[in-house]
DNA sequence: GGGTTACCGGGG
DNA sequence: CCCGGTAACC
């Protein structure tokens, strides 16, 4: 038996697997170097995310994105019409294959230098979209985010599968007779679907997170959970209808919960409510907005009421200069900001081999090369995998795909978001991400006063918001000393 | 009430 | 001793 291969014209530039996957917006793809022993490092390399009843497969290549799904035993491989037909709607969605990321970072590269290719060196990663995730499991990841890295969330949640749901296939299937001529297939890998609120809702799960490494994070898991289930009858469920909400009514939802303060919030509402003009700030994003911006906090940002920060001293991010980075950066970016932070901040993440331009006062600890120029590999389908004709989609020639979202008016950013942030708001069509056109977005400084419209306005004072206390878990302090 | 401080564990 | 934060406590 084989996997069955589909395809969808995309050239890297439109969505990058590579600098997308890894960019720290999800944390539970796996990376499968698909290299012969000797093959160089570049070879390509398939990506696996176990969803409920399926295991979703990608590959890219410079003109295509492949996809397939694998099933467990009772269905087999076998991929019904039907069911290709889920893969690939859900592929579409959740990468955003309906908008036109090439036309937003040609937008973006009239208002910004660093988004133009100035000598031979682009300053930003190229096909970095903002994934559209699932809420529940980008909440739980974001939960566990604080004060913490990548890599060790991405441990934590893919551990939390692990343990908290049961196994649904292993892929590749082990070889029925040992290995036959082809090379060493590689390790079979257990894939578990993301575990429901209800799988944490017991405080008895509180010590099994800790060994698991999630720290006191533990806690604010269960306690999350808890709340979800008992205020809900379908957790996930309302957590996504969060998505036809206005932002501030989103992010006071959000806000409730245990483990959520403004930065875990904002991150939920770009990467899987659709807020894209949403800003999560954190240091990070600070000294993005200082560097390109020359964005400097006013004196009411900074502790202490200090007269002013001196250069090269480190700023604590304090609730008002995070209002203050937010509404500076909206200002700029406009109503697609959210998706413009992720490609600065995939950028800079160092194990994706990028940087900025040289003369930035960044360090470059990297070589000035982008992953996306490595050589590329020259097979994508080994042996033994069938590659299907072109996707089973209504005709779409190679070199483009056929984005719902287009740009309009004069070159500038003329997206409908799914929320208002001006004067005119726009209608967002549900289901599909079918969005239209609307308004524009005005050039903007990065003057420091002026709220920038909704999302942004949003004063902290909402955090006042009583979070409700989860009478089951009256264990507070959860203290394993 | 806004400014500290503890928290858990990995990495420089 | 640093940190992709937040809750709890003065």
């Amino acid at each position: 038996m084989s996997v069955v291969w589909y395809s969808i014209p995309l050239r890297p530039s439109q969505l990058s697997l590579a600098h997308v996957l890894k960019s720290g917006q999800s944390f539970r793809w796996t990376a499968t170097p698909l290299a012969s022993p000797s093959s160089p490092p570049s070879a390509p390399t398939e990506y696996s995310l176990c969803l409920s009843d399926r295991l979703i497969l990608l590959r890219q290549s410079p003109t295509h994105l492949h996809y397939s799904a694998v099933f467990p035993p009772p269905t087999q491989g076998e991929a019904t019409e039907e069911k290709v037909k889920e893969t690939e709607r859900f592929v579409r969605d959740y990468l955003r294959l309906d908008v036109d990321l090439e036309e937003l970072y040609r937008t973006w590269g009239e208002k910004d230098a660093v988004f133009r290719k100035e000598e031979g060196d682009g300053g930003v990663l190229e096909g970095v979209a903002v994934l559209r995730q699932d809420p529940w499991e980008c909440l739980f990841s974001f939960i566990c985010s604080s004060n913490n890295n990548i890599s060790r969330i991405t441990s934590m949640v893919q551990s939390a599968a692990r343990h908290f749901s049961p196994p649904l296939l292993s892929y590749p299937s082990p070889p029925a007779s040992s290995s036959s001529s082809s090379s060493p297939s590689p390790e079979p890998t257990t894939y578990h679907p993301f575990p429901p609120p209800s799988a944490f809702a017991s405080p008895s799960v509180v010590p099994i997170l800790r060994d698991l490494g999630f720290g006191y994070r533990a806690g604010f898991i269960q306690r999350t959970a808890a709340m979800l289930v008992e205020e809900h009858v379908e957790p996930e469920e309302w957590l996504r209808e969060l998505r036809e909400s206005e932002t501030a009514k989103a992010r006071e939802e959000l806000l409730r919960f245990l483990g959520v303060g403004r930065k875990v919030a904002d991150c939920v509402l770009l990467m899987s409510l659709d807020k894209n003009d949403i800003i999560p700030i954190d240091v990070h994003v600070h000294q993005i907005a200082q560097r390109l911006y020359n964005f400097r906090p006013s004196s009411a940002a900074l502790p202490g009421g200090k007269r002013k920060a001196s250069s090269g001293e480190k700023i604590p991010m304090t609730p008002k200069l995070y209002e203050e980075v937010q509404t500076a950066l909206s200002e700029r970016w406009g109503v697609w900001g959210g998706w413009t932070q992720a490609v600065l901040f995939a950028s800079d993440l160092p194990f994706l081999l990028s940087s900025l331009a040289p003369n930035s006062t960044k360090p470059l600890k990297q070589p000035l090369i982008r992953s996306s120029q490595l050589p590329q590999p020259t097979s994508y389908l080994p042996e033994g995998l069938v590659a299907l004709p072109e996707s089973m989609l209504p005709s779409s020639p190679p070199p483009e795909t056929k984005p719902s979202v287009k740009v309009e008016g004069g070159g500038r950013l003329a997206f409908a978001s799914s929320k208002q942030i001006s004067s005119s708001s726009s209608r967002k069509v549900k289901g599909g991400n079918e969005v239209r056109v609307k308004e524009e977005v005005k050039e903007i400084g990065l003057a420091q006063e002026a709220e920038g419209g909704e999302g942004v306005g949003g004063s902290l004072g909402e955090r006042i918001k009583r979070r409700r206390r989860n009478p089951t878990t009256s264990t507070r302090g959860v203290s394993t000393k």
